[in-house]
DNA sequence: GCGCGTTGTGTTACCGCTAACATAAGCCCG
DNA sequence: CGGGCTTATGTTAGCGGTAACACAACGCGC
């Protein structure tokens, strides 16, 4: 019956703006108003409520806000995992470019699964989040529906870690995509070896079926070998670290043939070091029997010896220009463009060339 | 006048549980009760609900289903940064354990810095988590305060990677720990050093100043060392990339003295690996002329030769333990008792004694 | 045939905040 | 000195859901 006992019934005893606005001799609209636009609010006031606020400990329910309102300030964030180097990084790269923006970062892991996508898409959208982020182009066909739904609705939608011309057959929906094209990647690293005269190579994936992205590396690198004369043989790295992986492909490698390949490419960092401490250990000449190629440019690529040969990667910046692309088409209200970001593919030590030919 | 009028006026244009419900000729209520018990429903009316749901797109606005019922599942996180490998697989650990169990992150990195952890935690705890999860048990007064009301409120709070008896001085309020004691953790290194026989020790800081946890283990590994009698220079490493500056710093200690200095402790396992690298680089013996140690027991430890000595983390497990934790603090709505996980000191190669000294 | 418990659905009020409109007080100007 | 404009604050209604209670229809036993 009395206030006191309907409080106990419901709410989470926390501290509203009704409350401030009882201590300050006011309304709750004017703390309201106070707090989203200070300058509209009479000093004297502004001034009770300032000490009303400060001895408070008033937070504001942004649920509540967000009802009102429909001005939200959730970005809603899909990724493969966290624990991966390079996502984390991106993840470091939106965080510091919408943080700063006064967003928040609402982020699941996927685990390279398009069912669990799906499934954290449809939680995370709950939160009706101002935009929304998720990884790569292929999605589950609820996905796709959910994500084109919200496009719809005038939520932004980026795709990040792919940069890809639209595909043939029926028309899908298209959302920005901010990355980079992974089959030009693979070209571009099966190209690196055979200028340097490879003709037998290998292709060492990583052995996570549902990362498309590195297959299609995989699949560009042996189409740009075979189209050349090449032989290439595509080898799946064995579970585990990937340090070890990458030592037992290596030793699988010297000990098999002919014929003999002469060049491998790794669809990791880690693989490749391993395969280049495991040459090391074993007396292999890298690159003379047995050039080596990564793919990340992890810090520690730069610092064996010989150095290895990696793609650099956009790893923050996917995050940051996504973060910047996001705030652009928040403030203009329209979807912003696609951006191929720039890859290097960094010649080092462990493909140094025989000289041309 | 007329609703579609006043849908425009506000509103998002999305698809409301009132949509769904006069498309299965029932009242908003009927459908928000199939949503959460599906058997109190008359089953001729759930299937008509049914296939309204399934022609809508609905998605259930957790905004205003955590406003009415108080009920959510957002788990705040704070972390130093996502880009470390140690917080990304925290977060990773954590998001595995709590995802399962419906509850979303909502993450953000503070950079170390208490003033910006301050900040996040404000504008976190405005969606009104379920459960907040922050770094460490060091925090500004106003973070203290916020989350000494959280808790007050029957919100959960963990501190992770820490774990620590209370200070002396004026009582603070004691959270939920999950971690480790870092000067236990410091003080073993120097052991493990001193064992060895080595009495010229270095300590090799991280260079951020304000990681109050790679502090500690700093000063208790000066203060164990100290007590042995032995003497101990402390280094800061230099910015930029880990692995030079532990080469710096290697290159540095071998072309110092006299006292030479025997044995090196480093903040991470970069920064030792980089020594490590340096080391064979230029012909140092180790652990000959210098023994290594580092923190962290990254991958790249176990696969350099000599192998590094390291102390291995719980990394994930800190994740994985804190959703476990806070699960159970949910479930029963008391908090949970700290939880002192276990680290291990790995003695490889790279410190291999000289023999009981 | 009447009271009574079940079952299934509707009504009302409210979560905490904000948009839109209403209103009251002060001010200017002719 | 009264109409119209500003400025500061209040009132009302509603965001999209849910808790609590109301109520109608039904079956059942005696």
């Amino acid at each position: 019956m009395d206030p006191t006992a309907r409080q106990a019934r419901r709410g989470h005893g926390r501290v509203t703006l009704r409350d401030v606005a009882s201590a300050a001799g006011v309304t709750s609209i004017t703390v309201s108003r106070f707090l989203r636009e200070p300058q509209v609010v009479a000093p004297e006031t502004a001034e009770r409520i300032r000490q009303a606020l400060a001895q408070s400990g008033y937070v504001p329910n942004k649920q509540a806000g967000l009802l009102a309102s429909g001005v939200g300030n959730i970005v809603a964030v899909l990724l493969p995992n966290l624990a991966n180097s390079i996502f984390a990084e991106t993840a470091q790269g939106l965080s510091d470019g919408l943080q700063a923006a006064g967003y928040e970062l609402l982020i699941a892991a996927t685990g390279y699964s398009q069912e669990r996508e799906e499934h954290q898409l449809r939680a995370l959208l709950g939160w009706h989040p101002a935009a929304v982020v998720v990884t790569g182009r292929r999605h589950s066909a609820g996905a796709l529906k959910l994500l084109a739904n919200a496009k719809a609705a005038g939520t932004p939608v980026i795709e990040i870690w792919d940069h890809h011309p639209p595909e043939p057959g029926p028309r899908q929906p298209r959302f920005t995509q901010i990355g980079f094209n992974h089959d030009h990647v693979g070209r571009a690293m099966a190209e690196h070896l055979l200028r340097a005269g490879h003709r037998e190579l290998a292709y060492v994936g990583s052995g996570i079926a549902e990362d498309y992205r590195a297959h299609e590396r995989g699949v560009a690198f042996a189409a740009a070998a075979s189209e050349s004369g090449a032989r290439v043989s595509v080898i799946k790295a064995p579970p585990g670290d990937a340090f070890d992986a990458g030592r037992q492909v290596l030793g699988d490698l010297v000990r098999a043939g002919p014929p003999f390949v002469t060049a491998a490419a790794f669809a990791n960092d880690h693989l490749a070091c391993g395969a280049l401490l495991e040459a090391a250990r074993r007396g292999v000449d890298v690159p003379g029997r047995m050039a080596l190629l990564g793919f990340g440019d992890f810090a520690i690529a730069r610092q064996l010896s010989p150095m290895l040969s990696s793609v650099q990667l956009p790893r923050h910046a996917i995050g940051a220009e996504t973060a910047r692309s996001l705030l652009h088409a928040l403030q203009h209200g329209k979807p912003a463009a696609s951006v191929a970001l720039g890859w290097g593919l960094l010649a080092r030590g462990s493909t140094a060339g025989r000289g041309p030919g």
